[in-house]
DNA sequence: GTAGATGCAAAGTATTTGCGACAAG
DNA sequence: CTTGTCGCAAATACTTTGCATCTAC
């Protein structure tokens, strides 16, 4: 376990507001990806006067400061996710929704290669895998 | 090059109207990948008095209709191509936007087998590597 | 004390939809 | 003919912003 949001906010010279702590502590708790509807929705039961603004004002900021990160999954709105060292990418359920996270080296390395071979250096990059569960055999 | 859109539509049961038409024209004749606004654009160019809101209803029943697929790139509008048989991803300049077509198939087994891996079957998935020129001198 | 944060409501974007008129099969 | 499409404007969904007030440092 590594740095907490709040120790991050205070490295990144980010203040640190009663409104703020309460959004680091909502998401550092939260293991799926909720998005600002949902995580406006966990954070009013905790401090039920935060706007909707502050949120989406907020999200933006950690986004912007490295400490969370955005997803952009089909048809739907942005969901967050806390951003920790291990970089994952996601394996959607197509039937539930529900998200795996996954590391693949390999496929990373060859994204680079790809990336190289086109005369680009990569600075980031996006994969989602969307599949349905095959009941048969191992989980 | 295979069916046309029209063919396509014909051979789906896709009602053609002259709006349609004039869309699928415009579709099949852009190398770019563009949004709804810039598709309305072009369209209107021919025909001044299609509106906008046939422009994102067509566009949504040729994605249904497998004509045309969707990204949803990082932060902006969702964006159109055409759908061919030849599958890619794309590799996006973050500076300048261009958008460059690349296939890996390695990586399209590697994401195959990691959905494996979990218990699912891939049904579809979205790759994009965002990167920066490398001058040809070196780094 | 001051720069920056908040809450609120109003304003933006992007996209969808209800409806009467109209056109394709 | 009949069903589905079109154009229009109004509606929706998500997100941002102006402004007066408040708060962390």
């Amino acid at each position: 376990m590594s740095e907490t949001i709040e120790q991050k906010c205070l490295s990144k010279g980010v203040k640190l507001t009663e409104q703020r702590k309460i959004i680091a502590k909502v998401m550092s708790e939260s293991t799926d990806h909720p998005d600002v509807d949902e995580l406006y929705k966990r954070v009013s039961k905790i401090d039920s006067k935060i706007s909707i603004a502050t949120v989406y004002r907020t999200v933006k900021l950690f986004e912007e400061s490295g400490i969370l990160t955005k997803h952009e999954f089909k048809g739907g709105k942005a969901r967050y996710e806390e951003l920790n060292e291990g970089h994952h990418d996601h394996l959607i359920d197509v039937k539930t929704g529900e998200i795996i996270e996954f590391v693949d080296n390999e496929i990373e390395k060859l994204q680079k290669r790809v990336a190289e071979k086109h005369g680009y250096k990569l600075v980031d990059h996006k994969l989602e895998l969307y599949g349905v569960k095959v009941d048969t055999k191992n989980e």
